[in-house]
DNA sequence: CACAACCTATCTCCAAACCAGATAGCTATT
DNA sequence: AATAGCTATCTGGTTTGGAGATAGGTTGTG
């Protein structure tokens, strides 16, 4: 492999623009450059490239065309590079990871992300789903570069966080379970029957206020929707869970007079270091994408 | 895009054996080379790569990271062109267009391009299945290197051919045919039924002589069995064909004192152009797997 | 604390590479 | 025949790029 790209970026040219004059004139550079880069290239690879009938046209060979493919590949595969050294140069960050509570709504999230692949096409991104704590806890430990939970007492002093917006919380019990047959379930009702409450210690949601003096925990409103898909109490869950898909049927809202205020969207992110290009866009991104739904 | 390969080479091996004068003794060139050539890289960049913190062992930035990628992905695609090359040297065809009548059985044809695509990973292969009339014109107007297909009487004095196998045919008709209540058809009986033949004008298979006076024509196995399913006739079919899963339980073969010989398949190339390795490799490849079923 | 064993950056020098310009030779068009 | 367009090759001057030497740093050890 002794030759270069400028060896490359030569042929190239001369494919495009069917003669090795026009192509030194593309290139602004003088005609025998071209000729001899060419020449050179077709020494190194042991391949001719062109068919020199005299003094017409060059005609590229099947090897030629083959390799002209090949070329251009390894040209683009550069200007890549040099893309994503240039978004670099201005700071733009070279991966961003996200790390998001699992209950998060998943609609507005891709929709931000969809249209941050298009303002930067050549960012890493990934996006980590799990347990509120995760999530801050990835940030602390610098796996993650940017969080997106709900709102919570405490947080980690190395972490700052600011509102996005919020996600509206509803009143459900299974279909077999007693209140289902109740019009309108006031507080007192509510509180005589079992209620499913978030884990406070690991993950503390403000809307999770206990009412009833018999509770069940569960660390995700995935597995509360499921225990009380089982009529096994009733409990307060975003309303884009309630209505997942699997649950429809199962689950019924009731009316009550008393919900818990809507969840509280955050982004976080750690206070010493500096946000990138790419994690201010998608941080205003999701704020627009969670701003209208709350 | 002042940077050039060998720039990208010491960076990547520098990144690969975690010290520059690693790398250069890895590269055969002295430290001062290795040196300048990552500083330069760098500056033409506008990206700091390593962080050297003084006497010890430099780390890769955030940045370098990313370019490292693309460094390694830049000099992959380097390679594989050397390797295109050097197949392309070594006298290889750049690609292989195999042009195959529609009726060959897909399970050797297949089996063969599997095989190829290990013995010459970086061939380009194209495919094209059509009548048989078209398979001779690709190879006449060199849109087709290779071609596949039956024996024929007519062939173009361009093209030269070479038996690869046999494939059997068998008797058909449709489940609701009279012919389908009768235990043993002679000759007599079939010739007592319409009976369904290949176009000869087009593709003049060497399997299809008419005994009843009453014909259809088509010009594909796949319309006979089409015709043969709706009870329009009997037609001889090769094996392969009328075993294929659409028409299980609408055809039935038929018992006859007399069946057309086997269809010959033959591997058709120009005459006027020697074949590549890739191309005779295939051939025998296609006579193994061919000679094995006839 | 001195010393050895690593490492990297930088300077100088020299040979190889490279480019522009000029020239010669070819073909197709007028 | 003349012209215009093309390509290969030669030549001279500039630039690039590598080797070697040197200076300066950190880490680990006796």
């Amino acid at each position: 492999m002794q030759w270069n790209l400028d060896q490359l970026s030569a042929f190239v040219a001369v494919c495009e623009h069917g003669s090795f004059s026009a192509a030194a004139r593309d290139l602004h550079r003088a005609q025998s450059a071209v000729s001899q880069a060419v020449a050179l290239l077709e020494e190194d690879l042991g391949v001719r490239l062109f068919e020199r009938s005299g003094g017409r046209m060059p005609q590229l060979t099947e090897a030629g065309k083959a390799l002209h493919e090949e070329a251009r590949a390894v040209l683009q595969q550069c200007q890549r590079l040099q893309g994503r050294a240039n978004g670099l140069q201005r700071g733009e960050e070279a991966r961003l990871r996200l790390a998001q509570d699992e209950a998060m709504p998943y609609q507005p999230v891709l929709a931000s992300l969809e249209a941050l692949v298009h303002a930067f096409p050549l960012l890493e991104v990934q996006l980590a789903s799990g347990a509120q704590g995760d999530v801050a806890r990835k940030l602390v430990e610098r796996r993650a570069d940017l969080g997106l939970l709900f709102h919570h007492e405490q947080m980690p002093e190395a972490l700052e966080r600011q509102r996005l917006g919020t996600i509206e919380m509803v009143t459900v019990c299974g279909a077999g379970h007693p209140l289902a047959r109740v019009p309108y379930a006031d507080r007192r009702t509510l509180a005589q029957h079992r209620q499913l409450l978030m884990t406070p210690q690991d993950s503390h949601y403000s809307g999770g206020e206990q009412i009833s003096p018999l509770v069940w925990r569960a660390d995700s409103f995935y597995a509360m929707a499921e225990l009380v898909m089982r009529d096994l109490g009733w409990a307060w869950l975003p309303r884009h869970v309630a209505s997942y898909p699997t649950y429809q049927g199962h689950l019924l809202e009731l009316r009550s007079d008393w919900t818990p205020p809507p969840l509280v969207v955050e982004l976080v992110c750690r206070r010493d270091e500096a946000l990138g290009p790419a994690a201010r866009w998608l941080g205003d991104a999701l704020a627009r994408h969670l701003g209208s739904e709350g």
